[in-house]
DNA sequence: GCATACAAAACGAATGTTCGTTCTTTTTAA
DNA sequence: TTAAAAAGAACGAACATTCGTTTTGTATGC
């Protein structure tokens, strides 16, 4: 709450006059990587560029903070039921998402292959974001072209 | 702290006769898990085992509680020094014992490869061990199989 | 064999602090 | 002049931690 009245430069009695308790802000900030993932879902045909725009914001120095952000969403989830809802909520749209993105590619895909695809995509987003997030050192490096081929072999 | 005397079946005065203080607890927590990591990393030649076992750990219906301790372990980190070492030290042994494998099994890749191949299976890893804690009911299904295929591609 | 003495272990209520929230007061702006 | 916005001190619940007491287990005396 500290740092949130910080952030917003608001005293604790002025944020209490935008949010109705800390938990009402914690679902907004979740919903908030919500919809901006669905953002810039919309703007990929393919997965390659999916690869691209994941390591691009994994990359983007200023959104270091949100990686820390991001990881204490994650642990509040685990006992807040609302959040965790809504996490898995948004968690399934990327995943129908990305399949479809991953079924289109090559049609010959199961609906199963397809999924598990999705699932390893997201894993590995989250799970990077992980690493940054504890180390905001890590150098991705490579790491755009070798997955770009992986998903092009399967 | 209560769900620590919970599980240890102890009171609050008597866990503290075992640790100094919660911090103290969470780094023991964090040590146990980096030395099992250790061990069954010592006991695989290849990805492909790598991959076998990840899978099997994930899979395993009484890790799961462990997933959301280590969610909450992964947040206290943020913004906790000790910890945040702790779990940089962790995963640099693992990205480097992971490296060499990736490398012994194809020698023709260059060290940076090898390292990016580690640190996106250590992402698999915690990211679906990230979905798993928030969504128990997740199946991995032919998350193995896929993951190794394309591991022998690369 | 039983009672006594002692130390280690455990208990759980009490403590002080932190944190989310509320409330009264002051400031801002229309 | 008035309503909206912000401030920040104050409140209460929750939390990690402590401490005086009780229990348990074990060695020692008779």
């Amino acid at each position: 709450m500290k740092d949130v009245c910080r952030q917003a430069k608001l005293s604790p009695g002025a944020v209490y006059l935008y949010f109705r308790s800390k938990e009402s802000i914690l679902q907004a900030l979740a919903e908030g990587g919500r919809s901006q993932t669905a953002a810039w879902l919309s703007q990929c045909k393919d997965l390659s560029r999916v690869v691209d725009l994941i390591l691009q914001q994994l990359n983007l120095p200023e959104a270091q903070p949100v990686f820390k952000l991001d990881v204490q969403l994650w642990a509040e989830a685990i006992h807040t039921p609302k959040l965790a809802a809504l996490f898995q909520r948004s968690e399934a749209v990327l995943l129908d998402g990305l399949a479809q993105i991953a079924k289109r590619a090559s049609p010959k895909r199961t609906d199963q292959q397809a999924k598990t695809i999705a699932r390893l995509l997201i894993a590995v987003m989250t799970g990077l974001e992980l690493q940054k997030a504890m180390n905001p050192t890590v150098e991705l490096g490579p790491t755009g072209v070798l997955l770009k081929s992986t998903l092009r072999e399967v």
